[in-house]
DNA sequence: CAGAAAATTGTATAATTTTGCACCGCCATT
DNA sequence: AATGGCGGTGCAAAATTATACAATTTTCTG
């Protein structure tokens, strides 16, 4: 069952940094990690780890993570560690005690997800779409810190 | 191009309230809303619309509405009109100038989708996930002001 | 209003994805 | 050591979805 975890966690790095739309091509990529498999079996994966293929802004279909993603995310306590990095930051502006996280068109989600596992002590939570973030702070703290924290976690913020 | 119109927003609507699993279903759910076309259309419809397929929880295949759901969605002027009632609201909180709209699961997108074409004057924008709803309202404005507004939109909100 | 250009759609078919079935390897029990 | 359960897979066929093409309609423009 090693094999199979370590084989989902890279299928999810793999849609989460590149845009590809069909089974085969996500083949290809794996088989590029090293991973043996057939499409069938990664159709098995695509449906365990929930993620859909949608139509993209560029007109062609491309696989995406839901799971992270789509769902309310509410940072809870779990070990995280080892960030990959991940460009696409943008910009950060603040109203009150919101943030607006603007990032490449795709890496919304793959930003967020570093914040939400690194439990930032002042963000309450984050929501992600396709290019922007929103995130809740709590009330009362200096985006400074905020923005300090983020840095932590978020290439290019500073 | 009413005609086409027309279906595309039934096919939000459908997508939005039922759990369908193939172009086949939506099809069967359009046709008894009066609407003729082939699967071919269909599909060119869901691409359009950006709907994805993904995996649900309940195991199997489920149309979700990413377009209106996931991406940035900062309110433009549009011309919008019959919004119809969509029930599944569940709580509404607010922590400065952000709100936090809780729905049963899955009804967000829909409830979002109402409230980013009504113009609602004091908020900015929404982004929904599955069965939440972050708001960004201008700053200073007050609590009731936005929920008598958006009493106008959303059932049972008050 | 004519003619051109763009949009829409059905048909048929290609491409892609899902799934039934059988089999394998790993464990825990007997 | 045999037995039985179970997760994981490949194979191949079934099911589903996307699209090339051609026809038709709608929209634009002059």
């Amino acid at each position: 069952m090693k094999v199979k975890n370590d084989r989902l966690e890279a299928l999810r790095m793999i849609i989460s940094s590149q845009e590809l739309g069909s089974q085969e091509e996500l083949l290809t990529a794996l088989k590029r990690e090293g991973f043996q498999l057939t499409q069938a079996t990664l159709s098995r994966d695509l449906k365990q780890l929930k993620v859909a293929k949608a139509a993209s802004m560029r007109g062609n279909y491309v696989y995406v993570l839901p799971n992270e993603t789509m769902y309310k995310r509410v940072s809870t306590p779990q070990s995280a560690k080892e960030m990959m990095q991940v460009p696409g930051f943008v910009s950060i502006n603040f109203s009150g005690n919101m943030g607006v996280i603007k990032t490449r068109p795709g890496y919304a989600s793959s930003i967020a997800y570093n914040i939400d596992n690194n439990h930032i002590e002042p963000i309450l939570g984050t929501i992600a779409g396709d290019d922007t973030i929103f995130i809740v702070i709590k009330q009362g703290i200096n985006k400074n810190v905020v923005i300090d924290a983020l840095s932590e976690v978020v290439p290019n913020m500073k």
